[in-house]
DNA sequence: ACATTGACCTGAGAGC
DNA sequence: TGCTCTCAGGTCAATG
């Protein structure tokens, strides 16, 4: 579930979890998942430390050490946190397990490995060496904004959704959500958008996400009229009742009201 | 620079 | 039941 409105509800649990306890044992269970990062280079830097603070870019999350050495967390396809107290009951595909003085734990879990955990001295450096784009839902990316990034691009207008180096933070299904709630097909090309479209999409991608969130990212309580609790083969567009349209789009599945999107 | 495709992993579910 | 195939919400490298 990992895409923006997913790592912000991370983040925040993260926060109210795992802050000021300072940390007593690192237990890596997967090295795939430090790619460069040595197990003993991690275990040093988080050994005797606590985290002071959180962070998010995108889709990628950051807690920061008393150090000021951040950690930074990507989640992959598959992957969250736990916090929990009893070893014996820890689930199957935690990667990575770090255990506080208090004796609790924060797990991290990457059931297909596509995870990624980094130590890195600062923020700015970690989102320009992946090329991240501003965040969806950064305050200065605005219209102006959004047009200088859409400019001149011809390709599909889900996939740039989707580009973290354009936007940073929106996967497959929060962008077929916005595509829905913008009334955009989602095979219509960026350069076929015309400028008012452009602002209904900038205007429901914020909205989607916000909402999302604050629905702690759980598709049980998103507003009647959303498309992911019927993103699923015999669902039901939930504004006119017709039978979603499902597509491929890059490999990846596209769901959305043939009715309701309009023609391309 | 931009667009498109396939590989990377594991496991669940469909179909035979 | 058991096997094989397809698919899954991400990202990166390679290709055109």
């Amino acid at each position: 579930m990992p895409e923006l409105p997913d790592v912000e509800v991370y983040r925040r649990y993260l926060g109210s979890t795992s802050l000021h306890k300072r940390i007593a044992t690192v237990q890596v269970r997967s090295n795939k998942i430090l790619g460069n990062l040595s197990p003993r280079k991690l275990r040093a830097a988080l050994i005797g430390r606590e985290f002071q603070s959180t962070a998010r870019h995108g889709k990628q999350l950051f807690a920061q050490l008393d150090s000021n050495m951040w950690l930074a967390l990507h989640f992959g396809m598959t992957g969250y946190l736990m916090y929990f107290k009893n070893v014996d009951k820890e689930p199957v595909y935690d990667r990575l397990l770090i255990g506080f003085v208090n004796g609790f734990h924060l797990g991290y879990y990457s059931q297909r490995l596509l995870g990624k955990v980094e130590l890195v001295d600062n923020l700015g450096s970690v989102i320009a060496a992946k090329h991240l784009g501003p965040d969806a839902l950064d305050p200065k990316f605005d219209f102006p904004a959004f047009k200088r990034v859409m400019a001149r691009r011809k390709g599909i207008a889900k996939t740039a959704l989707m580009n973290q180096h354009i936007i940073a933070g929106i996967g497959n299904i929060y962008a077929d959500e916005i595509l829905f709630q913008a009334r955009v097909h989602p095979q219509a090309r960026v350069n076929e958008l015309d400028e008012t479209a452009l602002k209904t999409l900038l205007q429901k991608m914020k909205a989607v996400l916000r909402t999302a969130i604050a629905c702690g990212a759980d598709p049980a309580r998103f507003p009647r009229n959303y498309l992911i609790p019927q993103r699923y083969k015999g669902g039901r567009c939930p504004r006119c009742g017709a039978d979603l349209g499902r597509i491929k789009i890059g490999a990846r599945g596209a769901y959305f009201c043939l009715h309701c999107q309009g023609a391309l």
